[in-house]
DNA sequence: CCGGGTATTTGACGTGGATCAAGGCACGAC
DNA sequence: GTCGTGCCTTGATCCACGTCAAATACCCGG
């Protein structure tokens, strides 16, 4: 097992097997609530461990939620920070910018997954998140949050796990930009995707990608040319079906033996 | 100025004014306490605003530091999680590794920093911290700090920060691995150990590198040839002077537009 | 001062991936 | 249907950086 499969570049913390089952969250609009008794991601988002009581306060704080369309931003870079955002359904790159107009995509994120963590440090935003689909949000207002989780010993190290957690993501996604060739960037792309989405109740040899090449190439440190021809030699190689954004993963152990290993794949 | 400057790379605070003079800790051994009370550090390590009882706590639970020489490891890869460590003197460098023994540097970590707060997602280290030069530091038992931490407002927030700034700065960091050539990548890499120098009371032109062309070239995604090569390049423009480690900065502001300008340098 | 190991520089050369360009395909508007 | 627009693929070419190799400088212990 190499150390990048450890490392996972996800900031889905490894979902409870128990929930797992009913994350499948398509369609199916949920009535809209101030609280999460119905929301098919509350095992996901809320901290585990909280009594009622804390619970009720904790859900007390969450905004109903928030529809975005696809392209649209959640929040700016240099954006005043307020709130945090659960994902609820869709789903959102974030991004950092270079003056020049390069970019950079930190993370791709999906339904239970956190948005705005990394602007604790400070009043602004640091980065962007744009939805690259239709989406819902909850909003969490943080200032409450904090005072809250002071009370609560749950939420203090549920909120310290989650930016750690962040912390570890990003060092792997920095091992694999500052050396890794393309055909292993692109590989170990494939392979959280494949993770993600079966923690999503998905399959994981059959899904549907939410992001265009340039996206993919934006995090991955690479051109969407260079991620395309990637795609295509895994295709031809008997790896995967690509069909457009629809991936079909037909030997997932070839996909795993393209990393760290001292010879190069003969794809 | 460029938004590489603003997400500055660096696990550093800004220094409150106040201490900055104070900082230049360079042989001068302090005689060895438990407490901070003498350390010229005191004021950095600390967490501000804490009561004096509460202060006293803090200081309480600091281990009588540890000694490294060069090329030791504070703590591995996979070890298990027990303490945070604050550089008194000397420099770090902490890496993530993949199989094949390729490497990553995540960051550089100078007197003041704090090493270890990526562990705290999980039972064990995920990276590993290395000793550029015979260094002291002090350890913290992560647990009862954690407990202290519920209960003192001002140390929980300043535990999240510094968690949350080290998001800011892999983010940054990133952006320069995806994004930027090796000219700006060395550029925004002087820019910034000049201005923690500077931070540390020490010249921000004219200092000495504690690491090797081949750690940089690990920290910056780059092969040391390539390093060496930007700054013999440098030189020859008149913008830097190197001698080995040693360097002196003769035009900064050649050295900030190398940054996300759309035209290259014409070094 | 000498010798051996290590770090750095520099050059020559090769190549992985960027760039440029063209063409195909899906999808929505009309 | 046709047109347009955006996304994806593929090919041809280029160049930034990696690789390999050699020379030089540095450090340290004798």
């Amino acid at each position: 097992m190499s150390a990048v499969a450890q490392r996972s570049l996800t900031s889905t913390p490894a979902l409870p097997f128990s929930v797992r089952h009913q994350l499948r969250v398509v369609g199916a609009a949920t009535p809209v609530t101030n609280a999460c008794d119905h929301c098919a991601l509350n095992a996901v988002c809320l901290p585990e461990g909280l009594t009622d009581t804390d619970r009720q306060e904790f859900t007390a704080l969450i905004l109903q939620h928030k529809r975005l369309q696809a392209g649209q931003a959640l929040f700016h870079a240099g954006e005043s920070f307020t709130h945090l955002y659960f994902v609820k359904t869709g789903s959102f790159k974030t991004v950092v910018l270079l003056d020049d107009g390069r970019e950079q995509v930190t993370g791709f994120h999906f339904a239970g997954d956190v948005l705005g963590i990394d602007a604790i440090s400070s009043p602004n935003h640091p980065s962007q998140a744009v939805a690259l689909a239709d989406t819902h949000v909850c909003a969490i207002p943080f200032a409450p949050l904090a005072r809250l989780s002071r009370r609560v010993e749950h939420l203090q190290t549920y909120l310290q796990r989650m930016l750690a957690r962040e912390v570890v993501r990003d060092q792997g996604l920095m091992l694999l930009l500052g050396r890794m060739h393309a055909d292993e960037r692109v590989a170990v792309f494939l392979q959280n995707m494949s993770r993600r989405f079966k923690a999503r109740g998905c399959s994981q040899h059959d899904f549907t990608l939410p992001m265009a090449r340039e996206e993919i190439g934006n995090y991955l440190g690479l051109t969407l040319e260079t991620v395309s021809r990637c795609f295509s030699r895994l295709k031809n190689a008997g790896v995967l079906d690509v069909d457009n954004r629809r991936i079909r993963i037909l030997d997932i152990e070839a996909l795993r033996s393209a990393v760290g290993g001292k010879e190069r794949m003969a794809w």
